[in-house]
DNA sequence: GATAATTGGTACGCCAGCGAACATAATTCG
DNA sequence: CGAATTATGTTCGCTGGCGTACCAATTATC
């Protein structure tokens, strides 16, 4: 446990470090297709604040976090910037492919340094077309996405930053398979689309109500009840439709899914 | 033009009407495809205000609009309802087909009034079996629909209301093929997640300055520029990205789209 | 061990939008 | 025609978050 903590990367999981994790989306694939899939990519490293993919350019590459995880962020106007997604290791990033577009509107940008499996764009498109299962998985994940974009949007429009933030160390204790992470205020404002000081007064609250402890970027989730309590619905209906639609999915008809 | 202004229905557009304007997503099928396609739809005339897909329901239709258009809604906390999307002619309701989820993830619900292709979600599944070409288009809209929702969520985050409500209007024009249509400051508050009041205001400033005019819900727009000038890069941001994506694509590879 | 950089804490005035309430005009309906 | 309904206008106090600036403490660098 003791061992990461020097590791001085942020937003780097702290804490147990698993047998690794690997990508729920590959995982869940027939043993063949998964076999060939995994052939075709490779481990990479992701470092924290890498940005693997730039809004508006070409994504040559796709990646399948297995314990890292990485922000989808969108932009206007050059310096107003949030985060509308975040992906771990039940997603991947590159999803415009799978939809035959070869340019992410997004952002890309490493928030948990770690490992993912890297495939290029090529090799991807190759497998697509292979695997069915592939397909129908990554549709899905692509509808679970949308909702987490369409469920952001209301909760930034209606929520506090405090509800806000609580969602967001939430979702990320759940990318990062840790309660104990590292993150700056200043990285907290920039992804929740706030002023640094309403992060530090946000994360002043959680800390007295003794929910989170934090020195100088590592975040300690100390009662998981009460940051739960503490967040919006909207950590709920992301799960709930991630759970739905991914883990224990209803087929609408096994062959509905070309 | 003068025939439709006393069809009372809210939203409806009115000035001229031109020629049916069939779904830009259909007749960029293949003649084959198409006429295939038709033969398993048929017209059906939508109702101002009609919910025709409920958030989290089994959606058992899908509509391609054709002169009329449908707000995508999403709502939290039973009170908190925001607009996330419009569809058009350029689009479709149901997306979440094309994913093979079954439930629509948000409410669908008719903002201007008129006809629209309907038809059967099994007959759907057939047809996207059946046809390349439809998926691949339809697979770019929804790239399309991804890119509006997060496009969405960052403006309703930054930009004032004033650009917000130029914005929403350019976008109304656009699919109402027309400068005037019908609706209230209530049902904008409604879309754009805030107070009555605070469209009364905006509203209000844009008349000032001679962009539009209203009376009652019925909204004219006299000075496109201006009201092009009043919006934020938003809308440009939309529409560049169908252009690009859905007008003229360069596709990756025609074998790349399962 | 001194200096610089990073991170977090605090304070100030400001404003967009909130919630609620009330007023008026136009329209519909009995 | 009068009453009810609909659509809009106006006001008031409130508050969450903004922009900015400055300070303090810790950590990294030389």
């Amino acid at each position: 446990m003791d061992a990461m903590t020097r590791i001085p990367a942020m937003t780097q999981a702290l804490g147990t470090t698993p047998a690794p994790v690997s990508n729920r989306l590959i995982a869940a694939l027939p043993p063949k297709d998964r076999l060939r899939f995994l052939d075709n990519c490779e481990y990479v490293d992701l470092a924290f604040s890498e940005v693997i993919i730039e809004a508006g350019e070409k994504c040559s590459r796709v990646y399948f976090p297995t314990d890292s995880f990485i922000s989808l962020v969108a932009a206007v106007d050059d310096h107003s910037r949030l985060e509308v997604g975040i992906v771990g290791a039940e997603g991947m990033v590159g999803t415009s492919l799978v939809l035959g577009v070869n340019v992410s509107p997004l952002h890309a940008l490493v928030q948990g340094a770690g490992p993912a499996l890297q495939m290029s764009a090529a090799a991807f498109r190759r497998e697509l077309e292979r695997s069915p299962a592939l397909r129908e998985g990554l549709n899905r994940y692509i509808y679970v996405l949308m909702h987490q974009l369409a469920q952001t949007a209301v909760c930034t429009r209606f929520h506090v930053v405090d509800a806000r933030l609580a969602r967001w160390l939430l979702m990320t204790r759940d990318r990062a398979h840790s309660n104990q992470f590292y993150l700056t205020h200043e990285f907290l404002a920039y992804m929740l689309g706030v002023r640094r000081v309403g992060i530090t007064k946000a994360a002043y609250l959680l800390e007295q109500s003794g929910v989170i402890a934090y020195h100088r970027g590592k975040v300690t989730i100390i009662d998981e009840p009460g940051l739960e309590q503490a967040a919006c619905q909207c950590y709920w209906e992301d799960k709930k439709v991630y759970e739905r639609i991914l883990v224990k999915p209803r087929r609408i008809s096994s062959r509905a899914l070309h």
